[in-house]
DNA sequence: CTGAAAGCGCTTACAG
DNA sequence: CTGAAAGCGCTTACAG
């Protein structure tokens, strides 16, 4: 692969002035600078990344760890990420941690070894302690670190992060004020703070509103479409009575809505269903699932804006908390 | 951020020395190692990847592009190179082409720029002859190119692929085998190829059954949910008349099913649909869509497989044409 | 406007 | 088993 001593001896000038051209760092003769392009062009020239990172410490990337690259929730983020780091001609080195502690961990060092500009990191199993204690050595120390769907009160202004525990709250509180007095709930894995959250939305909205808690209208899900479907068939296999459910996130309520269709369950009629997250399919189900929406791509850009607004060193204002919010659509009826 | 100087420094032994324990390349005394250990978790050492990489010529990376990084079509294929190559600690640089033809210029070579030592390309815009041009100079020379989703006779042993025309065919045969004579079809832009084959596929069948090609039945879209949306709508708006319709892609029919629903046409009564993919949600859509299978986390992991093969110079056999299949589910009705 | 030299942070023969 | 030296491919003061 050719390097920039191969343009330069083409061309006859020095490595320097290639590099000049190349940059546009200093003014250089046309005539040169056409000879220079030219050698480029020739010899196809793709500068050398690792090295032109070495000496000018600037890596022109923004590192992301998230949890499954692969998983709608997480893509919808990425890609909201990207579209504001993509015109700066900033890049993406994005890392998979799989919900996992040591491929989380491994995700960061990985991430880390790449010498990054800026960190946005959407952390599901690295406890606040461990994290405070890396951010606290000295990689950390010299890199704007954005947190996403993670609040940390030391880190408040780094954060991009919605109220999951309101989620919760609002997405049971549309149940009770349709007349449902016996709702269940698919969580998230508890190990998760945002099934927990959702989970204390719900049990707040029940007590207040002088409904019981009931833990046995409450199953543990994974957040998956497989889990959510088994989920709400344990409900019927053990026999629960309930007239609507909570489902934690809208992939298990598209599993739910398919195993209840199985069970010759209607929705709404039989069963009315709260979704959450609104990810784009969830107005394309059937009945269009009813949902609480997390505006997932505004917040990873908000986490972009915040990371390149570190970088710049800008002060303008960038929103960092974000509203759950009521989508109604089809799939809640008033319980008569 | 400490170096691998600070290390050695705070060790009491040459940066070689560091080098060797770290890389277990040379036997190190195991006092010496220890020493290093310590010294590395101490100062919470991460080695320079780039310097690494400049002088290891070894980037440890694969090079991805696909269209769009959000899109669930592209993130099971990269998922499916994910499951091979994140094992091998090897990592991917995915950047997205988003189907025009400087952003995928532009992927290309900001990723050879980063030097990854094998490349998986879903090339949608660059033409076969500009490809290939590209290969014949310098960058491309070194380094294993599998093709994702292209077949081009010159590299057949780097391609990995469907046949779409096959694919288009079946969809095609399946509502004729059910009895239907007037099928429509939403393509996809019919710039990209798999658009093309999907509907050469449709209109080879219906030829070959004794079925006339209708022109006035095909609308081209986008291969996007709202595309879908509006294809859908305007077969009625000009008042078409026809009992099922092709989609060229699960995200349209999702879209189109929707469109059907506003219009209260019942789905698989009134219209039947065919789509194409098998994405995840496909099954879970109301009807559950009946569609052709593309075994995408399959043909991403062959692509991968083919790359670290021709990395490790193995000779090992790997699938590299994969057959469209028609998966039957709910939303095809035999035409009475 | 241009070139020679130093240096970024590593690894790897080479020597001992 | 260990260290000194060279070098990977760039950029950037420095000098002219």
């Amino acid at each position: 692969m050719s390097s920039i001593k191969d343009v330069s001896r083409y061309a006859k000038v020095s490595p320097s002035t290639v590099s000049r051209v190349l940059n546009g760092t200093a003014p250089v003769n046309s005539e040169t600078k056409k000879r220079v392009l030219k050698a480029v062009k020739k010899l196809n020239y793709q500068p050398n990344a690792f090295a032109r990172g070495l000496v000018t410490n600037r890596s022109g990337s923004i590192g992301v760890i998230i949890n499954e690259i692969s998983s709608p929730f997480h893509s919808a983020i990425v890609q909201g990420i990207e579209t504001v780091v993509e015109p700066t001609g900033m890049h993406l080195i994005v890392s998979s941690g799989h919900n996992k502690l040591q491929p989380e961990r491994n995700a960061l060092n990985f991430i880390v070894q790449r010498r990054p500009e800026a960190l946005i990191l959407r952390l599901e199993t690295l406890s606040d302690k461990e994290f405070l204690d890396w951010l606290r050595s000295e990689p950390a120390q010299t890199l704007p670190i954005i947190l996403l769907g993670r609040y940390i009160p030391e880190l408040s202004k780094s954060c991009v992060c919605l109220d999951n525990e309101l989620g919760g709250y609002l997405a049971t509180k549309h149940l009770i004020d349709m007349g449902h007095k016996k709702i269940a709930h698919i969580s998230g894995p508890l190990s998760m703070k945002d099934s927990c959250d959702r989970l204390q939305g719900y049990r707040r909205c029940l007590e207040t509103s002088g409904l019981s808690y009931d833990e046995t209208l409450v199953i543990e899900a994974k957040f998956t479409e497989e889990s959510g479907q088994q989920a709400m068939q344990r409900f019927f296999d053990q026999g629960k009575d309930f007239s609507a459910v909570f489902i934690a996130n809208d992939q298990m309520a598209m599993g739910a809505l398919y195993t209840l269709r199985q069970l010759n369950k209607r929705v709404p009629e039989d069963i009315s269903i709260v979704g959450y997250d609104d990810l784009l399919f969830a107005r394309y189900l059937y009945p269009a699932l009813t949902t609480i929406r997390q505006p997932l791509a505004a917040m990873g850009e908000a986490a972009a804006r915040l990371a390149l607004r570190a970088l710049e060193h800008k002060t303008i204002d960038i929103k960092q908390k974000f509203e759950p919010e009521l989508i109604q659509r089809q799939s809640v009826l008033r319980f008569a």
